[in-house]
DNA sequence: CGGATCATTGATCACCATCAAGTCCCGTGG
DNA sequence: CCACGGGACTTGATGGTGATCAATGATCCG
């Protein structure tokens, strides 16, 4: 089903991308700080410890990953700019996207139960992820209830994220699985502060395919149907909601 | 895609199921105990924080739920004896089972991030769970860090198996999927001790189809392909692997 | 501009859903 | 005990959705 093009997201992204990119490492307690922790009310009393969480933030290009799958688990991470995706792949090489992460959203919370990631981290464009050393963040969970929570909510957000995609997945046409991922994405959007309406994709049609199950022509096919209907405007990447109803009924 | 039998799997069970079914209540320290952190290895000191964590049983009988969508959540489950399935909705009432859980498998983690149960567990056959109060389980965590270990992995093999199973529905063949899924159940079993050849599958076919993203008419036509093939041999629920090799080459 | 990736659109075909019988199995009641 | 009834399962026939193959057009970036 999958095109085996997909095999290596690194490459594939073309020459463009060096092997090696540069990381700048700065100093980033903020960062992370306020999309991991402050949304649930830290006390002023926690705010020494947080501190206490190193944490930098890294670059990481277009096509280049975060971590691979079978890397040594160390650290969560936190998507501070730009968008991500994580891809995961069979024993045979096929290779599946599954998932989006835009900003604010953490990665690498399946690399816990075996110490090893199970997936690859792959930026979507140029994007900085703040870095959270595993080991400090279970030491602060211990200490302040707060982070525990939070940390907990996490995980059980990411958890119902992928049921729901199970669904996507299991029960829905084509059509629809392109109207819900849609949906999602303007949601998302909508709640970083962006426009609901309008939003650069950065995904390929074919990185799309992946993540709904379904083939880039599909999805082409798709998007191009429902810009004749009048219920979005596609550009390419940039792509308009116009009839966010319509939508949502199918 | 799914037929709307499903959507009462309370109820479809027939009428031999009365509507709120007897629940014995007892102690049972040992068990969630030995399931939720023993394996990990908690010292001899933690063991009367342990017997702190009040944790009781409750039986379910076939095709009664330990909790439904939107139930407020308070407890943890870890499935004791039998086996259950999570069930998920759409808005429009459509139903997906999302999870199979066998004895030592937990349940209701999704409830974490809101709250509220976001699915259904669903008891396959008459079984039993244990209750793990979330608050004392967050308590004991700040306490032992064994346990903590457990929890995050036990979330974490969460997130990894709904990946695993969102490729199998967004990159398998029907027969993949049924294969896949057989040698899944075939390997827990194992892990529990059973034969990894011989298995009741309590699942209906239209379960099995649900969760696999397809219908019960593929489901029943794989099984007898791979029957006329010398793989499996099944005889309704009773499923005998005989070539596992075969079933994982396809 | 030039080369590669990405996207669109068309034509055809295969897989699997759907509809439809008919059988099996089990628990219940006559 | 056997007949009955209903759910579960199996199997067949047919059609539709979306995959596949193919060719062209758009876009991006060096």
């Amino acid at each position: 089903m999958l095109t085996p093009t997909v095999v290596s997201h690194t490459v594939r992204r073309g020459n463009r991308t060096p092997v090696a990119a540069p990381r700048t490492s700065t100093r980033c307690s903020a960062c992370a700080m306020r999309h991991l922790c402050m949304p649930q009310g830290l006390t002023l009393d926690d705010m020494p410890k947080l501190e206490a969480l190193i944490c930098s933030a890294r670059s990481v290009r277009r096509g280049e990953a975060v971590y691979r799958v079978g890397d040594p688990f160390d650290n969560l991470y936190v998507a501070r700019s730009g968008s991500l995706m994580t891809v995961m792949a069979h024993r045979d090489g096929r290779e599946q996207v599954t998932g989006l992460r835009l900003a604010g959203d953490p990665l690498g919370l399946d690399g816990i139960s075996t110490g090893l990631h199970t997936c690859s981290a792959v930026a979507l464009e140029d994007s900085s992820v703040c870095i959270i050393p595993y080991s400090a963040l279970k030491h602060m969970c211990r200490e302040t209830g707060a982070m525990q929570d939070r940390l907990h909510r996490l995980m059980s957000e990411q958890l119902i994220r992928e049921s729901s995609q199970m669904m996507v997945l299991g029960s829905l046409s084509a059509d629809e699985r392109v109207a819900a991922f849609l949906l999602d994405v303007s949601e998302r959007n909508g709640q970083r502060g962006y426009s609901h309406a309008e939003f650069n994709l950065r995904m390929t049609r074919e990185d799309m395919g992946s993540y709904l199950g379904m083939t880039l022509e599909t999805v082409s096919r798709t998007l191009s149907k429902f810009q004749k209907r009048g219920l979005i405007d596609a550009q390419g990447k940039l792509i308009r909601i116009i009839d966010l109803e319509g939508l949502r009924h199918l």
